[in-house]
RNA sequence: GCGGAAUUGGUGAAGUGGUUAACACGCCGGAUUGUGGCUCCGGUAUGCAAGAGUUCGAUCCUCUUAUUCCGCC
């Protein structure tokens, strides 16, 4: 049951587009935050937890599962969806952020991309058809292509090179593909290049992939070069398809980007920062382990909804951090989703009346005071 | 009452007759972006029980006092 995208409305301000598609009987509105769970689990939560709070598509890693417990396992499971009892949309990704965070530069092949198992140094060898072999055994709804993400800064000459290896890489990678159930994304890298980016856009585009990601942004770019990215992604990119941006999450970035034409985004930050303390409020982001709140017994975020927020405070919450209680961790994940989660609703409810330049005034102004500038 | 040992920050402790008293935990901040889940980075004793002395100089040597622990009466 492949999932089909449906274009509804675009803004005649910016880029900004509302969208849906159906899944499994549910119709799924975009721009969507896509909460991720890479060992097939979102950190700490349980499916149900996932659904109640709203949240659609969730992220799974196909680097992560084929070390751990290996697809094969996962095949024999019934799939991902049977496997980790989650019966919404699911994305995989493909294993080309590991070539960021975990190979280093002479790893990177034509072929494919040489690492290191993260838990016990086996030598191991990734190409552009195992990835998509592998992520066809797990049965996600969304296959990412493998790519080269690549650091920021690079040199327009390694970005070039680069971009062409993604290219060739997002070609094997689709022959290899052949599974009507699954959509498969082609990723626009090209690093702060425009002529770059276009390049890998139209040429992907060419080959016509069910949808685009943007990637090599949200590593360590300052906001306005990561904002000129996506806008010299989404400008080629076909109307008709989904748009994704990868690893973005900062609630700003998330208004922003939308505003440029992105209809799915995730992050591994609502639960990271949940683990570390760290919580979302719509007066920015708090740190609960400051002494502060030791005695403060009033909720997260009192316009807030959640679980968390309607049964515990912020002392309370406060303590199981301190204490290193896997709760404190589990409240914070159900309240930092929720959060983007209801920022997404009220995103797509101001692209409706066209107003999400006066929504994104009003959100700094709450978030990060008066004198706010992109950092 | 007699003899012995000890006393270093919030805690456990290292250390030396000579510029800024190790380390760990805790505490106080910060970071975190397609997740390598006990992570990373800062800050944290103007003082080494108190007082006096020896010395150019003492947390380190001497004496007195206080406190704690151990043994004996």
């Amino acid at each position: 049951m492949k999932l089909e995208y449906k274009l509804k409305q675009k803004s005649k301000k910016n880029m900004a587009r509302l969208g849906e598609f159906n899944y499994n009987g549910k119709t799924y509105e975009t721009p969507m935050f896509m909460p991720v769970g890479t060992n097939a689990t979102v950190k700490t939560m349980a499916p149900e937890e996932i659904k109640e709070i709203g949240c659609g598509i969730i992220l799974a890693n196909t680097y992560h599962l084929w070390l751990r417990p290996g697809e094969d396992i996962v095949k024999k499971a019934g799939g991902l969806h049977k496997f980790m009892n989650y019966d919404g949309p699911i994305l995989t990704d493909s294993g080309g952020y590991q070539v960021f965070s975990l190979a280093k530069p002479k790893d990177i092949t034509d072929e494919g991309v040489h690492f290191k198992n993260h838990e016990n140094g086996d030598s191991l060898f990734l190409t552009p058809e195992k990835s998509i072999q592998i992520q066809m055994d797990l049965g996600s709804d969304i296959v990412m292509s493998f790519d080269e993400c690549v650091k920021w800064p690079s040199t327009y000459e390694y970005c070039k090179e680069s971009v062409e290896r993604t290219l060739r890489w997002a070609k094997r990678g689709k022959d290899t593909f052949n599974c009507k159930d699954q959509m498969l994304f082609g990723i626009v890298q090209g690093g702060e290049y425009e002529d770059l980016r276009r390049h890998c856009a139209e040429e992907l585009v060419k080959m016509n992939f069910d949808g685009y990601s943007v990637g090599g942004t949200s590593v360590g770019e300052d906001k306005p070069t990561m904002y000129k990215m996506v806008g010299y992604a989404t400008k080629y990119l076909p109307e008709n398809k989904l748009r994704y941006l990868m690893g973005v999450g900062d609630p700003i970035d998330l208004i922003e980007n939308v505003m440029r034409g992105i209809d799915l985004f995730d992050c591994v930050s609502p639960t990271r920062l949940a683990r570390h303390g760290h919580a979302y409020t719509k007066h920015g982001k708090i740190n609960l382990k400051n002494s502060k709140y030791k005695e403060d017994f009033t909720k997260v975020d009192d316009t807030c909804n959640c679980y968390a927020c309607k049964n515990y405070t912020k002392a309370y919450i406060r303590h199981l951090i301190t204490a290193d209680e896997t709760f404190g961790a589990r409240l914070l994940s159900i309240h930092n989703i929720t959060f983007l989660t209801n920022l997404m609703k009220e995103i797509r409810s101001h692209i409706k009346t066209d107003t999400l330049e006066e929504f994104k005034e009003e959100f700094i102004k709450n978030y990060y005071g008066e004198n706010y500038e992109n950092k």
